[in-house]
DNA sequence: CCAAGCTACTTGCTTACGCAAGTAGACTCG
DNA sequence: CGAGTCTACTTGCGTAAGCAAGTAGCTTGG
């Protein structure tokens, strides 16, 4: 294994500013909705995927892959979204095996509440800091780079 | 509070492709990194700070700092570290409260030969991804985003 | 010059998460 | 149609992380 070629500057800037994003924006992001509404930011977008769903409801593997969480993790969530009454886990009528959670008035509610001051956040987090001229563009740059980092997840378990 | 002006289609673009980056691309790197080397990112990048620092050595809460995490993590962190014989804790000389991490020969080595793997990911997950005419520019916007998320940190804890 | 406040950590505790193993229902093909 | 495989979860457990409280050493204004 020979020498390596390093990043250029522009890349190394690229690369620890995304780094760095990576670690601050949840951070920053879910203590807004917790000091706010109560909610973290997982909980927020599983709700959000929730609302947009076709009958309100998805099942735990769809939700857990839809925000990026294991399948456990997903589970637990729900329980406590459950327990705050803002989704209902309820078997499946057509599959026994499981379990699809159902966004309740409620959950719709909270959703809906939050969300105006989870889009100032974004706003004021992100969106603001971009040029108009650049949003398109940095659009298909991260969205190109999401799906390559999921397909690398998704193949390599094995 | 009137009704919110929602996101533009392409903003809710990137947003939702930078939601997702946030939460899969530590994940991927992560385990990349642990694979090879036995080692996290937050190891990895810790000992780079330190490999970077005018002596090679830091104080915690400036290595805290700068890989975005709490103090005390960074403590613990340090604990593993050391305990690898990575880097080395000594009390600081000129200032009796504490303790400054110190790179030894074996935490250079070990960084030295993480980096060409580590590179190698970091340009497969994402650099390759982007258009070399587009590289600038994202990272200029990269780059304000992160800054601005991280003065929205540093500015809140009241 | 010393008391009050500040700074640099460490330690105890809680939470968020993923992985591995277990369970129960569905599917398939010989 | 039933044995083996597959799928959708749940639960137990270990690890990474932050917060809060404690401790010891520095700094400063009266």
């Amino acid at each position: 294994m020979a020498k390596v070629e390093p990043l250029t500057q522009t890349e190394e800037v690229l690369w620890r500013s995304l780094m760095r994003l990576v670690i601050t924006l949840p951070r920053a992001l879910g203590d807004d909705l917790v000091r706010a509404r109560g909610m973290t930011a997982n909980e927020y977008t599983t709700l959000m995927h929730l609302s947009e769903a076709p009958k309100r409801e998805l099942g735990i593997t769809d939700l857990a892959a839809a925000a990026a969480l294991s399948v456990s993790r997903m589970s637990r969530l729900l329980d406590d979204l459950q327990a705050r009454q803002l989704i209902l886990k309820r078997r499946s009528e057509t599959d026994g095996r499981g379990n699809i959670a159902y966004l309740t008035r409620q959950g719709l509610a909270a959703l809906k509440s939050a969300y105006p001051e989870h889009l100032a956040s974004v706003r004021r987090l992100v969106v603001d800091h971009i040029d108009d001229a650049d949003k398109a563009r940095t659009a298909r740059v991260l969205e190109a780079v999401a799906i390559s980092v999921d397909e690398s997840a998704t193949r390599r378990p094995k």
